[in-house]
DNA sequence: CAAAGTTAATCAAACGATTGATTAATTGTT
DNA sequence: AACAATTAATCAATCGTTTGATTAACTTTG
C-alpha cells in the first residue's frame, strides 16, 4: 500500500507482458491479464484500444530506451574490434536477461504468421540489432583482426540463437544448468557471468583464429 | 487424384503440423486445420480424441523414428571424439533442416507454460538429446582431446540455439543471409552445408584449443 | 466561495463472434 | 446386417470488445 503510485498504465504493461510472456499472445486472455493486473477488463481497451494495441504497447515501451544504447558502441576509436565485440557482448547480455519476459514475447511473435505493423516493426528491431553487430565484425575483418572467411551471419545467430536457447526455453536450460534460470538471483550470480564467460572464449578461439585455418 | 491413397489420418497430421508451426497451437483453430486438409471438422476428434491430442499424435509421430537415430553414434569404438562431433552436427542438422514445422511445433510449446503429459515428453525428448551429445563431449575431455576448462552445457546450447534462430525465426534468418530460407531448395544447397561448415569451424576453434587458454 | 459544467477513470453487464467439442443422421465398406 | 467413416448441425464455453452508468477530480462560471 506504499508503492501503489506507479503509473497504473505501467503496472498493466508489465503484468501483460509477464502474461503475454509464459501463455503467449494467443493463450493469454484479457481477462486473465486484467485479473493479474487487478484492473477492469475494459480498461484495456480504454487504455491500449485492443489487445494486439497492448502487445504494441509493449513493444513501444521497451523499444524507446533501446536505441541509444547500443548505437554508441561500434563509434568508439581508440579500440580494437575484439574489444568492441566484448563490449557488445555484454551490453547485449545485459539487456536480454534483464528483459527477460519482453524477450520471450519478441521471441514468440516472431515465430508465429502474423501480418500489419507490429510484424515489422519488431523484425526492424531486431535487424537495427543484427546490423550493429555486423558492422563491428565486418571492420575486424577489414583490419585483418578476425579471419578473411568469417562467417558474420553466423556469428550474429550464435549470439542470438544462444540467447534464445536460454531464455525462451528455460525448463529445458534449467534442468541442463542444474539450477532455475528464471530466478533473477540466479540470473546475475551465475548464469549471466557463465554465458559471459563461454561467449568470449566462443568467439575469441573463432574470430581471433592465426589465419592459418584456410582451406 | 493419384496419389490420394496415403492415409487420411496421416495427411491431418501433416497439415495440422505446418498450421501448428505458423500460428502455434493456441492460434491454430481445428476449423482452419480441418479447412485446410479437407476434411470435416469432426474428424479431428474422430481420429484424436482432442486439439491436444492432435498435437500429442503429431509429436508421437516424430518420436517414434528419432531414438533410433541418435544412439548410434556415440557408441562408434575407432573414431576420435572430435569425429563424433561432426557426425552427431550432421545427423543433427539433417534431422532439424528436413523436419522443419516439427522443430518450429516444439520450440514454440517449450516457450509457453503447459502442465500436462505433453510438455513433459517434449521435455524428455529434448534431455535425450541433450544427454547423448553432452556424453560425446565428455568422453573428448577425459580423453583430453578437449580442453578441460570446456562449458561443455553452453556448447550444447549453442548448437540447439542456432538451430532455433535459424528455424523459428524464419523472418530474421531470410533477411540475415539474403534469401529464403523456407524454401527446401535453398534449405539443402544453400543453407544446410553453410550451417554445417560453420558450426565445424566453429567448434573446432573452441573445442580443440591448443590447450593454452587457460587462465 | 459555491454552483454548474467538463473531463478522465472505472465499473458491472452484456454483446456478437469464435472456440473446441458433441450429437445424431447418413454414407461407405465388408 | 454390422461396423467404420463421414457429415451437417448444434452445443456450451470462452473469446475480445462494447456499452451505459457511476465516480472522482478538475474547470469554468456567476
Amino acid at each position: 500500500m506504499e508503492k501503489e503510485k506507479i503509473d497504473k498504465r505501467d503496472h498493466i504493461l508489465d503484468v501483460a507482458e509477464r502474461i503475454f510472456a509464459e501463455y503467449g499472445f494467443d493463450g493469454a486472455s484479457t481477462r486473465l491479464i486484467s485479473g493479474e493486473a487487478g484492473v477492469n477488463m475494459a480498461m484495456l481497451n480504454y487504455y491500449f484500444g485492443s489487445k494486439e494495441g497492448l502487445l504494441i504497447a509493449i513493444f513501444e515501451r521497451r523499444t524507446s530506451t533501446f536505441h541509444s544504447l547500443i548505437r554508441d558502441i561500434g563509434k568508439k576509436e581508440n579500440t580494437t574490434s575484439w574489444q568492441k565485440v566484448e563490449e557488445y557482448v555484454n551490453a547485449y547480455l545485459d539487456r536480454v536477461f534483464n528483459n527477460n519476459c519482453f524477450q520471450k514475447v519478441i521471441h514468440q511473435e516472431m515465430a508465429v504468421k502474423r501480418t500489419g505493423e507490429l510484424a515489422d516493426k519488431v523484425i526492424q528491431m531486431i535487424m537495427q540489432n543484427v546490423l550493429e553487430f555486423r558492422k563491428i565484425l565486418h571492420e575486424g575483418i577489414e583490419k585483418g583482426e578476425f579471419g578473411k572467411d568469417t562467417d558474420t551471419d553466423m556469428v550474429v545467430a550464435t549470439l542470438f540463437g544462444i540467447k534464445s536457447q536460454l531464455v525462451n526455453a528455460p525448463q529445458i536450460a534449467s534442468i541442463m544448468l542444474g539450477y532455475d534460470t528464471q530466478d533473477p538471483q540466479n540470473i546475475d550470480e551465475k548464469l549471466k557471468p557463465r554465458v559471459n564467460n563461454y561467449l568470449k572464449k566462443l568467439l575469441k578461439a573463432y574470430l581471433l583464429v592465426e589465419n592459418d585455418n584456410e582451406h
